[in-house]
DNA sequence: AGAAACATCGTACGGTGTTCGTAGTATTTG
DNA sequence: CAAATACTACGAACACCGTACGATGTTTCT
């Protein structure tokens, strides 16, 4: 899941930001045209999941060889940079004048829902940041919504930066929870209902704060450890999101400039 | 870098929880104990990246033959999660009993180190959460630093939660930011010389907002949206952060009982 | 018609995690 | 003491992976 970056950045920068350099003008056309293969490949890595997508799958759903690939993408590494683009430009852009809480709130469901539909996101991303087009036009549209309530341009940044590492800290916990019945095999029950005996018996008595928590609110060490509830983890993903927002609210009320 | 969960969970458990079992009478004596092996590995896997880190390469920097490694654990997966683990339990646990704050500055301080000393966890603690003695006791630990200040539970483990996914996601930009000379193998100054000619090019007066900010604030491009340097990323992990505690600490506020 | 430019793709290379069967060794048993 | 036993060690092989190379076929321009 490395791929170092090895093609040379103009033809990277030219497939993310240009498409498709012109046809050229002789030889036979190209079967295949750039969106093709990479929604093709976006929607191979959703169904058979993050790591599985391999340039041979990909070419037999397309219907190529697997070395022709390589006549429209460099490698895999830009193949998955293009396809994070094209996800991220898929999603809508906040709505402007609503506010910044209506904003960063709306921008940060779409990311989850995105993290979720798909999940080789969050170890694509994770690696580096792709300069593709369209993220740049979102991380435009994020900063724009702090706009004009007189935070200071390093607050700006940051207050964007951290809204980021948050949703993505806990969209994986999300995408976890989602993911994990898939692959065990088996459904949550199953899994808990193999692993509890050896846990409690090895947990028993020597963590009390747990032990606490699962007297007093119900919580099972399966629930606060790894929530594997999909709705919990939910619950909390909007919990903490609430956390980091009204702080945002607390720097942007102490500077003064009022909405 | 997925390695889905084969091994049978009791193997994998008494592994975690119990180290390796009672030595076997009869055959010859095993030429390694776990824990050189999972030493090695980590030391391994710091020095050559995080996806690098092969069973070939680790057997040959043991002196042992591969397969030999199948004796001590049943899949790269599973050893993956007792380097996790091992790692975890050599960090120290926050200070009980000066207070939450510096508790939680504590934790995310050393959880930002280790992340830093070993990329590769980000990309193996962000697929699964793994259930070793360390990791939960150190999630205990995180518990009881927020005890006695009126939080109901569910607020409690929701502000563990918001810490942890904070962390997760603000460390992985300063990994990143880090990690970069080294992945491109050049210099952040000749990457950015490469690259900046084709982004300005396409970016020209499309992003009113970055622009504003180049003008204003001293930001380049590559600056704002991802923080080649090192210190940037820091000081944005150090911002967002208090961010979050200070949304806890209005939390612990309003819940009444004081410290 | 011939040359040049292009897409296609079988094949091969060096890597990966893991399995299998066998060889070897030390303890326990008869 | 010898034989059975239970264990470690490991070379070889399997089924994959991403990618480079070179031959082949197709189209367009001269």
């Amino acid at each position: 899941m490395e791929y170092a970056g090895r093609g040379d950045p103009a033809r990277t920068m030219a497939l993310l930001w240009d498409g498709v350099p012109p046809a050229p003008r002789r030889g036979p056309r190209p079967r295949l045209d750039l969106d093709r293969l990479v929604d093709t490949a976006i929607a191979e890595a959703d169904r058979t999941g993050p790591a599985a997508l391999s340039m041979r799958s990909l070419a037999q759903a397309l219907g190529i060889g697997t070395a022709s690939l390589y006549t429209y993408v460099p490698g895999k590494a830009e193949l998955l940079e293009l396809m994070v683009d094209r996800v991220v430009g898929a999603q809508p852009l906040p709505p402007t004048g609503a506010g910044w809480r209506a904003g960063l709130h709306h921008l940060a469901t779409e990311d989850l829902a995105a993290f979720r539909a798909h999940p080789w996101l969050l170890q694509v991303a994770a690696s580096r940041t792709v300069f593709g087009p369209h993220v740049i036009t979102r991380y435009e549209a994020a900063l724009s919504l702090l706009d004009g309530y007189g935070l200071p341009a390093i607050e700006v940044t940051g207050c964007v930066a951290a809204v980021e590492s948050y949703v993505r800290g806990a969209a994986s916990a999300v995408v976890e929870a989602e993911q994990a019945p898939a692959r065990t095999g088996s459904t949550d029950q199953e899994w808990w209902e193999r692993r509890l005996p050896y846990l409690t018996e090895r947990m028993d008595g020597r963590f009390p704060r747990l032990d606490a928590l699962e007297r007093a609110g119900g919580f099972t060490v399966s629930d606060t450890t790894l929530p594997y509830t999909l709705q919990r983890a939910l619950d909390r993903f909007a919990y903490g999101f609430d956390l980091v927002l009204n702080a945002i609210g607390t720097r942007i009320a102490a500077s003064g400039s009022p909405p």
